[in-house]
DNA sequence: CATACATGAATTTTT
DNA sequence: TTCATGTATG
């Protein structure tokens, strides 16, 4: 173990196994590595991997903790730790204890669609805003660990008492269909260890040692099933099992349900509990830590922290005042182009971070304007599902047949008589000849290493893919195109692929419903429209291949966009936890960030989460931190007035760093030499 | 009953 | 600008 590595409160924060413990992880101080090493520290204290929980959010961050684990304490270790989301975690103990709760080992686990269909059902509603709206308030309660009779001595109004009630018959068709939601999977293991105290010895002794991640974002109920498994404090328990890590600073989830009450109740629910900051940022300049540290300061402070880096002062934080959304973006643009001339930098080094989704926008159309690649994150994961995949194989392939990815995609689905075998002759025969699979097919020497049939099936694959071509090629507008996808995807059979390959025929339909879905998107988008792009106006129907053609580069660059170097388009709280060189922070303006909606008063509590929002934002900067404004916004309709966020004055940022547009300032200048000069022209220009 | 048009409203997201 | 909901019309 690289301990020499740790810096002193990393150390402490490692070798504290004697009691509970808190780490106030600040931005970039090399939390992950103080959790893997303490896994590493407590594998060498003699515990088993499995006796090891390590409790994420996402199966995103769970995955990645493990990776990091295995490089400290080897795969084998590794691959026994219990790292787990909380929800994973609960299903674990229902499947193995869910009987003594009297829930059958096979539960099924609702989605959130699913959810919502029982609501309509239990609330006789055919209305989906009133039922979203019962999901809402009856999940936020479950998140608090209230039941149905909680929830009705918890209702503040009419609404309120109507989703309770609903909140009864929606649980009791729960329990009748031996079915759990997602909160359930929390809630339920709770309930377990406090009533059943056999299983909860059971479970205490399961894991030596509990660790905590993002502990700033857990709910009520998160912390009490926590604390279940790990037992309260005092000299005769085995207390004082349990690492939580966490910032105060960086909780934004107040709005589902986390409660910053868990960290006020830490100390107090565990006297014993040592508290150890870290405050030594690995990631930014003094600039930036500057300018966080100082919007943080508005807060009121739950425990005494402050950022501070070895990297020196490096640039000031720039401010920009942009006219609108679009002249935002294309600074940006700009912006992005200077790093990468001036500084070297890569299109992965820069990341732009918005409040809102709806904000990428502006950024996707001027960054394609430019020909500058880019990825969304968390955006459109419509295309990550499989089904979806499956056609926009087939659509890629449509496109350009040389592309073997998809051909071997489209070729297999759905199964179609060529296999392994057929695949690898015409593998290893096109990489021979440097032609594309598709192209082999049809090579005169490819029936000398591949008969009967194998290649008939391919040939006939081929044609397929060439009629389909053909018919696309000359298929335009929303209502043929609709009816060629659907006759197309009958041929295929695809339903019935579906059907086949679900073993549940509700997640068939749901699968097949995505189909639908993505054939009606594609329909539209063939229909006659008017597009702005680069300046030209297009008013035409568009033909099925067409359209094609936009899926696949969207395709191609989500692909890339994994590993390649991509510009990252990205709301604040997708960004947590995340970190770039060069990190553009846009529509920092009032009633955006912070955010205000319609008619809804701002509470401190709210003005305070978006302020963590807002310091998130600032340390995800390495480097180099641009802040842009906007003096036009955008509501509905109208455009109303601009006025810079507050947080902006927060950053306490010298007047200096005040950026004006380069050709602002070109237009200035020529307006100056205009007003100078007798018969100037006024055409100003755009 | 189904489609077409108008009108109004617009966070953040995972399991 | 888009999306969803409501109303009006065929």
């Amino acid at each position: 173990m690289s301990a020499a590595s740790l810096n002193p409160a990393q150390l402490e924060a490692v070798h504290h196994l004697a009691g509970p413990c808190l780490v106030l992880a600040g931005a970039g101080s090399g939390k992950t590595r103080v959790i893997t090493h303490k896994i590493a520290r407590l594998l060498q204290h003699g515990l088993e991997p499995r006796q090891i929980a390590a409790i994420t959010f996402t199966n995103k961050a769970a995955a990645e903790m493990r990776e990091r684990a295995k490089g400290l304490v080897g795969p084998r270790a590794a691959k026994d730790l219990a790292i787990s989301t909380f929800h994973a975690l609960g299903v674990r103990m229902l499947r193995a204890d869910g009987e003594r709760l009297g829930l059958k080992p096979s539960f099924s686990i609702l989605d959130s669609d699913d959810v919502l269909g029982v609501l309509r059902d239990a609330g006789g509603a055919t209305d989906n805003k009133q039922a979203r709206h019962w999901q809402w308030t009856i999940s936020l309660w479950k998140n608090q660990g209230l039941d149905a009779d909680g929830a009705e001595a918890a209702a503040r109004d009419d609404d309120e008492r109507v989703a309770a009630r609903i909140m009864r018959r929606y649980e009791e068709r729960l329990a009748a269909y031996q079915a759990v939601d997602f909160d359930d999977l929390i809630v339920l293991p709770l309930k377990l260890l406090e009533r059943d105290a056999e299983a909860r010895a059971k479970w205490q002794a399961a894991f030596g040692h509990v660790l905590v991640d993002e502990y700033q974002d857990t709910n009520a109920v998160q912390y009490e099933l926590m604390k279940a498994l790990v037992g309260t404090d005092g000299p005769r328990h085995r207390s004082g099992r349990f690492t939580a890590v966490g910032d105060d600073d960086q909780s934004i989830y107040g709005w589902r349900g986390a409660t910053i009450d868990n960290l006020k109740r830490l100390p107090r629910d565990y006297p014993s509990l040592r508290v150890i900051p870290l405050e030594q940022n690995y990631r930014s300049t003094g600039s930036i830590l500057r300018a966080a540290n100082a919007v943080i300061a508005h807060n009121p402070k739950l425990f005494e922290k402050k950022l501070w880096s070895e990297l020196g002062d490096g640039e000031p934080v720039r401010v920009i005042d942009c006219d609108g959304e679009e002249h935002e973006a294309e600074r940006a643009v700009t912006r992005i182009q200077a790093l990468r001339g001036q500084q070297g930098a890569r299109f992965a080094d820069v990341a732009v971070l918005y409040r809102a989704n709806h904000q990428a926008r502006a950024f996707e159309q001027k960054l394609r304007a430019a020909q500058i690649p880019y990825k969304v994150s968390g955006g459109q994961s419509w295309f990550d599902r499989a089904e979806i995949k499956d056609l926009c194989a087939w659509l890629r392939l449509l496109v350009n047949q040389d592309d073997d990815p998809a051909f071997l995609r489209a070729a297999t689905t759905p199964k179609r008589g060529i296999g392994h075998q057929t695949l690898a002759a015409l593998g290893e025969y096109a990489g021979k000849w440097r032609i594309s699979m598709f192209e082999a097919i049809f090579a005169p020497g490819l029936p000398g290493v591949l008969k009967g049939k194998g290649l008939d099936a391919l040939q006939h694959f081929a044609r397929e893919v060439n009629e389909l071509e053909h018919r696309a090629r000359h298929t335009a507008g929303a209502e043929d195109a609709k009816a060629l996808l659907l006759e197309w995807l009958k041929t295929l059979g695809y339903e019935q692929h579906l059907r086949d390959g679900e073993d549940s025929p509700k997640l068939a339909e749901a699968r097949w419903s995505n189909v639908l879905d993505f054939v009606d998107w594609i329909a539209r988008r063939c229909g006659g429209q008017l597009t702005q792009e680069a300046g030209t106006f297009e008013s035409e129907k568009l033909t099925v291949l067409d359209v094609a053609q936009t899926i696949s580069i969207i395709i191609s660059l989500a692909e890339r966009g994994d590993e390649q170097d991509v510009v990252t388009l990205s709301t604040l709280h997708a960004a947590k936890g995340l970190e770039w060189p060069h990190v553009v922070l846009a529509g920092v303006n009032e009633g955006l960030l912070p955010f205000r909606g319609a008619d809804e008063e701002m509470t401190a509590e709210r003005l305070e989460e978006e302020r963590r929002l807002m310091y998130v934002g600032i340390t995800r900067a390495q480097r180099t931190l641009t802040v842009s404004t906007l003096k036009r916004r955008k509501r509905g309709r109208e455009t109303v007035a601009g006025v810079p966020s507050r947080f902006v004055v927060e950053m306490k940022l010298d007047e200096a760093v005040v950026k004006e547009d380069p050709r602002e300032r070109l237009r200035r200048l020529r307006e100056e030499l205009a007003a100078r000069g007798a018969a100037a022209s006024p055409a100003a220009g755009r």
